[in-house]
Parts: structure tokens; sequence; C-alpha cells
DNA sequence: TAAAATAGTTGTATATTGCAATTTATTTTT
DNA sequence: AAAAATAAATTGCAATATACAACTATTTTA
């Protein structure tokens, strides 16, 4: 409850970074596809086999929600589902041909994004950058158990 | 083009950053109201006073998506619309009681919150964090030039 | 004053979202 | 083994969000 002030900074700058990182996404990366489809299509790549409440969860969407823009992205041609054998109540669900190379290229742009801002950080401050981020998500994974 | 290693270790915590701060807003916050009226009120109640075309492109939208999302917070009576008299195309968009009321308990809640993120860095490392989110928020900021 | 520009709204179509009910499949209990 | 409980996914429904394009009202500018 002390310094309030620099409380209000860190809380200001995360704004600003969640509202810069949303625009990035926005109108750089996801071409052709809206951006709940480009989330779920990264996750889906990522996995590379998903079951839709995995997805629905890592996305923390409802699964009806989620279900529905699988089918969008079915039928749009990047995506796939299949019925696990093993276990029939399951929904394999994965990219298409056409969706791997969707995939790849906002993967590549990402990659391609981060390098540039990565060497726009003052090279003696890269460290320590990258270990901030890690110390912030630590503190809010510990703020979620304690609450 | 160095650095790959360190380049995906960067987009990954920012990945997962981003992801949690998206759950912070969505499960904490914006209670009683969707996540996109959430993010108009809280810019309505800092700007205390904005335009339409303003209100949209801070939150990166079209000004007919904004023009009916606060159309729902002036039926719900979290807002209001006066028209500007001195240039009687714009619309001079702000809070209700109701609506500050609101717009006062999230600006708590969410300062509640960051104070309890920031107590759980370590104290020789806060400084640290948030020079560094400066310097990433930097660093994107001119990566917007350059491109 | 006529034309251009600006702010905002509305028409239209699609996508997203969540809740509740339902279907299908598996696991647990009796 | 049959019945009950549980689990994964889909579907019905209704509200909201979203974008593009067309439109209205107002102000600026040429």
């Amino acid at each position: 409850m002390e310094d309030i002030k620099v409380i209000r900074e860190l809380r200001e700058i995360i704004r600003i970074l969640e509202r810069k990182l949303g625009v990035i996404e926005d109108e750089i990366f996801c071409c052709g596809i809206t951006m709940a489809q480009c989330h779920a299509l990264v996750e889906i790549g990522r996995a590379k086999n998903i079951s839709l409440n995995e997805l629905a969860c890592l996305l923390n969407l409802e699964n009806s929600t989620m279900s529905r823009t699988v089918n969008n992205l079915v039928e749009s041609g990047y995506v796939k589902r299949e019925i696990d054998p093993v276990d029939r109540r399951y929904v394999a669900i994965s990219l298409t041909e056409r969706g791997i190379s969707l995939f790849n290229s906002i993967e590549e742009g990402m990659n391609q994004y981060f390098n540039q801002v990565y060497s726009l950080i003052p090279e003696d401050k890269r460290e320590q950058v990258i270990e901030s981020l890690y110390l912030l998500v630590d503190a809010i994974k510990e703020s979620e158990s304690c609450k």
C-alpha cells in the first residue's frame, strides 16, 4: 500500500503495452481471418493437435464459442476435426495444409517483428528486459494463487 | 537476425503476459458489462469527455462499431452523449453518475490488483521491471516508425 | 455560395459470445 | 452388467461486436 504513484505507473505502462500488443496482433498479423480465428489457429498450430475443451481453456472461452469458431476455421479450410478413436468423445483439432501455411507465415511475421523490437532495445538492457518480463509474469502467477 | 532463441523467448514471454493480462481484465474487473463496453467505459472515464472518433481511435475500432457500443452503454445508463455546441458535428461522450461509480470501482480494483502484483516482485527488482517495461514500449514505438 | 471535408449514424451481413439444453461416449456405482 | 454419474462436444437461442458502405448533418475551403 506504499508507493501509490509507482503502482499507477506500473499499471499505466502495462496498459500502454497491452494496447500496443493488441494493435500489433490486429494490424500486422491476422490478415484474412478474424482475430478470434487467428488466436485459435495459432494455438492449434502450436499444439499440433488439441481437443476442443483444451483449446477453449487456453483462449479463455466457452466451449460453445470455441466450437463455432472452429466451425468457421473448418469452413475456410484451415482446420480439420477428427474423432479420437481411443475416446470417441474427444475431437482432435488440427491444421490442414492451408492452415499450416498460414500458421507458418504468421509465425514468420511474428518472429521478424520481435526480432526488430529486440534490436531496438539498447543492447546492454536486453537481458534485463527479458528477465523483468519473467519477474512480472511470476508475480502475476503468484497473485493468482494468493487470491 | 542473431539470437533467434532469445527472440523466441521474448516473444513467448510476451505471449504469456498478454494472456495473463487478458484473463485479469476479463475475470477480475469487468463484472456486469462486456469487455468491449468495459474498455470503452474506462477510456471515457479517463478522458472525462471524448468524441466518438477519438474513442474509436483509442480502442482501434471502426467508428460504426464504437457508436453502437456507446449506444449499449447509454442504454445501460453508464454513459451520456451531448452535442458539442461549438461544432455540432461532434458528440461529447461522458460518464453518468452510474458510470462514474462503476469506473471508480474498476479503477480501485485495478490499483489494488497491481499493488499486489507489485509487492510480489522482489523488492530489489521492482525498479528494473518498470524501467524494462518502458524500454520495451519504446522499442515497439520505434518499430512503428521504422516500418 | 458550391464543393470538399469531417463527425457521426444507420443498413446490412457475419462473427463472437455465453448460457442452457442436448447428444454421444465413457466411467463409476450399485 | 445395468443404472447413474460424468465428460466432451454440439446446437438452440439471444445479445453483442464487428466492419464496410451508404447516408445525414455540419463545417470548412476554394
